[in-house]
DNA sequence: CGGCTTCGATTAACCGCTTAACGCAGACGG
DNA sequence: CCGTCTGCGTTAAGCGGTTAATCGAAGCCG
């Protein structure tokens, strides 16, 4: 049905130019990538011819030669039904983009079943000499991806707390800050019964936010509601919120761990006749836009999710050029309070 | 701060594996390929051999010597508030992987400012042998990357439909017929004015939608309400709604274009003291986690995203393979009805 | 003015793999 | 018994770059 023009006759390379230029290979070389040894007059020419005859660079011969692949890797563990309810991983994508591409790096991604198909996709990577670092996310506890990838010695960024990082190196924010300070802005409020919403368990992330929480809460003097966990979808917010408000001790207010399942959970109060945020309080992890579009628009941990990821590709490039890297502490998330956050009616 | 192991030992090459097993580069290279040539004994040696040491073919090697870069590539071109609020995205990717990953493709994306940079893109990866073909979304009319990838060359796929992807192969589904699907339904209920909230107009699905609807109304005998354009945020699907609910003939359904700009619309009919569905029928476009968690659940327009992007990958594969492809016409949206759609009250 | 450095450029070798071309058995056929 | 396949291998020659080693011609210095 559709075809396309013809194969393009052969591309011109760098022999082609020097060829034209009269000039052999390694100054034509030398000289499109801004290397001394090349006179002033000389590296016009060849920029010139370069430009004339449409000469791009190969980079399979480049890569081959020892030089970079001038990309990293990011293999997304998303089982089908988790996939496109965070808007999280856009942003995070979009952040990282922006660095790679000012760079000239681009961004291999792949979306796999699971952390042992992700580590396949680093492996085949980092062996197929495709890519010059990698970025995880997901850090779980024990993760077994991080001694993995510290035996293959591929440059590697964990988007995670460092406690789970081991020798690679770690970007994160620091979460039990604003749990901590979320508590306390509840308590503030009056709320004496605070329940938690929480995501996957054995994610480094959540434990850590599972255990400020409960900290928070002993050193308030606040019940300490039990944390439910969810896989981060509506439905199993739905569920969780459902179980704790109809616990003997209900929560005035619940703090979730991301958009969806807060979301899930106003829905759910507002079908139990319960109102927001008089008889109940919600908080929601990142703000998003679907947060500020429910009726009441919802109390948020707002992180610049964007700027994360371009921390993370900095870091990553920092490290892949000098072969060590510092980690990277982004800031913690800040509480943005809207409708749904209130002092208790009772 | 954190350092990781010493730099790897040099990666195992055919070349290891010649000296090892005892026999020449090219013949573990043919055995390693399922090419002929080499006894199904010898092939087990170096099958084992290469196993054991843990060899991973250099892909940049491989590309050099003429072979494909299996790989394929995709712009995406997101300004940066619209990134994230479109499940739509995460889920096509998704299903390109799928199918990519299977045929041991893997997809270089880059998120972009806009489409000229996205060609940018193209052309890069394109020139430097990155990429065997590419996959191009977010179809304008008259859009300025079809003869710029024709002229390239590249084998492409478009994610659009066939009236304005020139002589790219198209991958589309029948967006007309479910826009006709939807207004019969909300005719069958009883509604007399059928308002529309629209995507970003320029985009060729936008207007086929636009058409579709005008064509649907008239036929039906419904009141054209005007169709306001949005850029897919919920801030711009709140005003828009606000707009049609204040005019003079105030719909009593709206047919959105997305999935955040029907919940923003919910938020803002509700506002207005409007109860859903009674007083306002609400159908949003694509099935998400976010409308089915909100209160009534959307009636929606369902569509297997996955798939769809399953789909574009397997015909792009082809193209790659064969040098010349059929478009795939993927089944149209499927209308699926839930608690906002309801006859008028009046 | 001889020896030293600097600059601009060159040649050689190689990265890891593929493809082309050829070699040498043994099997087969007339 | 010779000619010709066929199966299993080999060697040679790149693919398009890069890096290392080298080299002539200035330029500089004491």
């Amino acid at each position: 049905m559709s075809q396309q023009k013809s194969p393009a006759a052969r591309r011109p390379t760098i022999t082609d130019i020097a060829k034209i230029v009269g000039v052999s290979k390694v100054s034509v070389s030398n000289a499109l990538n801004g290397r001394s040894g090349v006179s002033e007059a000389t590296r016009a020419r060849i920029e010139a011819v370069a430009e004339e005859i449409g000469f791009v660079r190969n980079s399979a011969a480049r890569a081959l030669s020892g030089a970079r692949a001038a990309a990293v890797g990011l293999a997304l563990a998303r089982p089908a039904r988790m996939l496109g309810t965070e808007p999280f991983f856009m942003e995070l994508i979009g952040g990282i983009e922006n660095v790679l591409s000012d760079a000239s790096y681009s961004l291999a991604l792949q979306v796999v079943a699971d952390h042992e198909r992700g580590l396949e996709a680093y492996r085949r990577w980092w062996g197929e000499r495709h890519i010059d670092g990698a970025i995880m996310v997901d850090l779980r506890e024990n993760d077994a991806r991080v001694p993995a990838l510290e035996a293959l010695g591929l440059p590697t960024v964990v988007i995670g707390h460092p406690s789970g990082s081991g020798s690679l190196t770690p970007v994160w924010s620091d979460d039990a800050a604003a749990v901590r300070e979320t508590v306390e802005y509840l308590a503030a409020l009056g709320h004496r019964r605070v329940g938690r919403v929480a995501g996957l368990e054995g994610l480094v992330h959540t434990s850590i936010r599972d255990r400020a929480f409960a900290a928070a809460c002993t050193a308030l003097g606040l019940d300490a509601a039990p944390t439910a966990h969810t896989d981060y979808t509506g439905e199993a917010g739905a569920r969780a919120t459902r179980r704790l408000l109809l616990s003997p001790a209900r929560p005035t207010a619940i703090l979730y761990d991301n958009d969806i399942t807060a979301v899930a959970g106003l829905s759910v109060a507002q079908e139990m006749g319960l109102q927001v945020p008089r008889d109940l309080s919600i908080v929601a992890w990142d703000d998003s836009p679907l947060v500020q579009v429910v009726r009441p628009p919802l109390t948020a941990l707002t992180r610049d999710i964007h700027a994360y990821g371009a921390n993370a590709a900095r870091t990553l490039l920092a490290l892949i050029a000098r072969g060590r890297g510092d980690g990277f502490e982004d800031r913690a998330p800040r509480l943005t309070p809207r409708g749904s956050t209130a002092p208790p009616s009772a």
